[in-house]
RNA sequence: GGCGCCGUACCCAAGUGGUAAGGGAGAGGUCUGCAAAACCUUUAUGCGGCGGUUCGAAUCCGCCCGGCGCCUCCA
C-alpha cells in the first residue's frame, strides 16, 4: 500500500503523488515571532518534522519551506487589529526588528532542542514585499481585488471556489453575527492584500496604493509559489489556519495564476489543557523553555510522537512522565543493543528476523503518519529483542547490526528519537577519564561485593546515582550509563 | 446561529465493518544480597447512552447526553 495521506481539500485520505515524480514541495505556514513559542508549536512542527523525514525515507526529494511571520500578522480582526510585532516592540521598547531576531532565534532554539531538523528555506515576510506587491497588482490586473483608500482587499465575489477548503460558502457567513460589518470592505469576507499605514507605523513600505504593508495571508502565497512554483505538493499548518488564512490562500493563488495552487492539504490538530485549547488568548499555553526545565526535549517529543497529528493531545505533566518512562525503554533497549555490539562476540547467537517489525512501522507510516501505531511496533521489537538478549545465546552479532540499523532508519532518522543520549556513555568515550575514574570504582565497589560489604557497595551506588551515573548488576557484571 | 471534530480500561492513546495495538500506573511472579533493569502473567464480553442496518459494528445510519474547535488573532 502506497502512502495515504488525509487531505483536506478532499475530506479523506487519498494515495500521495507528487506533481512531479520523485519530488516533494512542501510549505509549512511558520511562526509569528512576536514571543517565545509554546507546546502547540512543538506538535505542529514535530509532526511535519517527521512527515517530512518520512517522504525523504521514502525516497523524495523534499524541498521544505516555512515561513517566518514578522508583519501584517494582527492581533485581532484583520482589519482593526494590530501588528503583532510592532506591539511586541512598543512593550518592550525596541525595534520591532529586534523583537524579530530576538524570537526568531528563539524559535529555532527550541525547535532544534526538538530534534526538528531544520527547513531548507525560511523565508521572512518582510524580506519579499516587492513579491508580494507584484501578486496584489496581479490580482488588481485580473479584477479579483479592489483598492480602497490606499488598501487593497481581494474581493471574495470573485472567486467562486472560496471556501472550498474549510466547506463555507460566502452567504452563510454573511448572517453569521460575529464578522464585523461596517467596513471599508465591500463584503465582509473580503479579506486585506495590503494595508495602509498610520505614519507612526514603523513597519511601513512604499507601493503603488501608498505607503502601508502587506496583508497577512498575502506572504504564504507569494513565498510559497516563489520557492515551490505556481502550484506544489503539500501545504501543512495548524487546524485554526484552515479558515480564514487557507482558504484566503487558495483565493489569492488561484486567482493571480489561474492554477491550482496545492494538492495535499494538511492540518494538524491542537494541544488542549485541561481539554481546552493551549493558546496565547487565553493564556494557558506552556512555553517550551519552560518545558525543558522540566522534561528532556525528545520526551516532549516523544510524548507528540504518541498521539497522532490530526487528534488533539492533551497536556499534562503526568501524561509526559509516562511517556518519558516509556521512552527511557526504548532507549534502554538501543543501548543494550549497542553495548552487544560493541562486546563483538563471534559467532553465536539466535538469529533475529525484523521483517515483521518493518512491515508493521511502514504500513502504521504510510497510512497518513500513524506514529503511534509506528511507536508501538518499536515497543513490541523491544520487547523481543529484550527477551532473547536475556537468554543464555543472545543475539547473533549479524542480527544485532540489523537491530540497530532498524532502530537508527525508524528511530533515530525518521521519528528523531534516542539521538545522541543512547549513543554516548560507555560508546563514545574512549579515552576519557570519566569513564576510567567510574570502572574504577565499579572494580572497588566489585571487590567490596564479593567481601559482601553491602553497606559500602550500596554507598558507591548511591553516590554514584547522585552523580547521574546508574548501576545495574547483572550476572555478567555491573554496567552503568548515564541518567 | 452556521460548519466541523471528539467521547476507547485508573491515566495517556491507536484502531473506523470481522471480533479491542502500545505506553504509564496497579497486582502477582522469575532473576537478585538489596536496588535497578529485563522478562512472564494479570487489569475493557466491551469502546458516552438508546435504537437501526448487517451473518457480524467501537467502527455505518438516526436520535440523545457530554466535551471541544473554527466562524476575530492563534501551531
Amino acid at each position: 500500500m502506497p502512502l495515504q495521506i488525509y487531505n483536506t481539500l478532499a475530506r479523506q485520505k487519498e494515495t500521495f503523488k507528487p506533481i512531479h515524480e520523485g519530488r516533494v514541495g512542501m510549505y509549512v505556514c511558520g511562526p509569528t515571532v512576536y514571543g517565545d513559542s509554546h507546546i502547540g508549536h512543538a506538535k505542529s512542527y514535530v509532526s511535519f518534522d517527521v512527515i517530512v523525514r518520512y517522504l525523504r525515507f521514502l525516497g523524495y526529494k523534499v524541498l521544505y519551506v516555512q515561513n517566518i511571520t514578522d508583519v501584517g500578522h494582527l492581533t485581532d480582526d484583520a482589519d482593526q487589529g494590530e501588528d503583532k510585532i510592532e506591539k511586541q516592540s512598543k512593550l518592550d521598547r525596541v525595534h520591532p526588528m529586534q523583537v524579530v531576531e530576538l524570537y526568531t532565534r528563539s524559535y529555532f532554539e527550541d525547535m532544534d532542542a526538538l530534534g526538528i531538523q531544520r527547513p531548507d528555506i525560511s523565508p521572512h515576510a518582510t524580506g519579499h514585499i516587492i513579491e508580494q506587491i507584484e501578486m496584489v497588482k496581479k490580482l488588481l490586473a485580473g479584477g479579483y481585488a479592489y483598492e480602497v483608500n490606499s488598501s487593497v482587499y481581494f474581493d471574495v465575489h470573485k472567486f467562486s471556489e472560496y471556501g472550498k477548503l474549510s466547506g463555507r460558502n460566502v452567504e452563510e457567513m454573511e448572517s453569521g453575527a460575529r464578522i464585523e460589518v461596517k467596513s471599508e470592505k465591500r463584503h465582509p469576507a473580503d479579506f486585506a492584500l495590503w494595508k495602509k499605514a498610520e505614519p507612526e507605523h514603523i513597519m511601513q513600505w512604499p507601493s503603488p496604493w501608498g505607503s502601508g504593508y502587506p496583508g497577512w495571508h498575502l506572504e504564504c502565497s507569494s513565498m510559497s509559489m516563489k520557492y515551490l512554483g505556481e502550484s506544489f505538493d503539500i501545504h501543512g499548518g495548524g487546524i485554526e489556519n484552515q479558515f480564514p488564512h487557507h482558504e484566503c490562500e487558495i483565493a489569492q493563488s488561484e486567482c493571480s495564476t489561474g492554477k491550482p495552487f496545492v494538492k495535499y492539504w494538511l492540518h494538524n490538530n491542537m494541544v488542549t489543557v485541561n481539554g481546552q485549547k493551549m493558546g496565547k488568548s487565553l493564556g494557558n499555553f506552556v512555553t517550551l523553555k519552560d518545558a525543558f526545565k522540566k522534561f528532556d526535549p525528545l520526551v516532549i517529543r516523544f510524548f507528540i510522537l504518541q498521539s497522532h497529528y490530526r487528534s488533539t493531545l492533551d497536556f499534562s505533566e503526568q501524561a509526559i512522565e509516562a511517556a518519558g518512562k516509556g521512552l527511557e525503554k526504548l532507549q534502554n533497549t538501543v543501548q543494550r543493543v549497542r553495548v552487544e555490539i560493541k562486546k563483538g562476540k563471534n559467532g553465536k547467537g539466535t538469529l533475529f528476523d525484523l521483517a515483521e517489525y518493518r512491515k508493521r512501522f511502514t504500513e502504521a507510516m504510510d497510512d497518513d503518519f500513524n506514529t503511534p501505531q509506528a511507536i508501538a511496533a518499536l515497543f513490541d521489537l523491544s520487547r523481543a529483542v529484550n527477551d532473547l538478549l536475556a537468554q543464555p545465546n543472545g543475539i547473533s552479532l549479524e542480527s544485532l547490526h540489523q537491530i540497530e540499523t532498524f532502530f537508527t532508519d525508524y528511530g533515530v532518522n525518521i521519528l528523531g528519537l534516542f539521538g545522541e543520549k543512547a549513543a554516548s556513555s560507555q560508546l563514545q568515550t574512549d579515552g576519557m577519564i570519566e569513564p576510567q575514574l567510574v570502572e574504577l570504582l565499579l572494580a572497588a565497589r566489585k571487590e567490596a561485593r564479593e567481601n559482601k560489604f553491602w553497606l559500602l557497595s550500596d554507598k558507591i551506588r548511591d553516590r554514584l546515582k547522585a552523580l547521574g551515573v546508574v548501576l545495574e548488576d547483572t550476572k555478567d557484571g555491573t554496567s552503568w550509563k548515564k541518567a
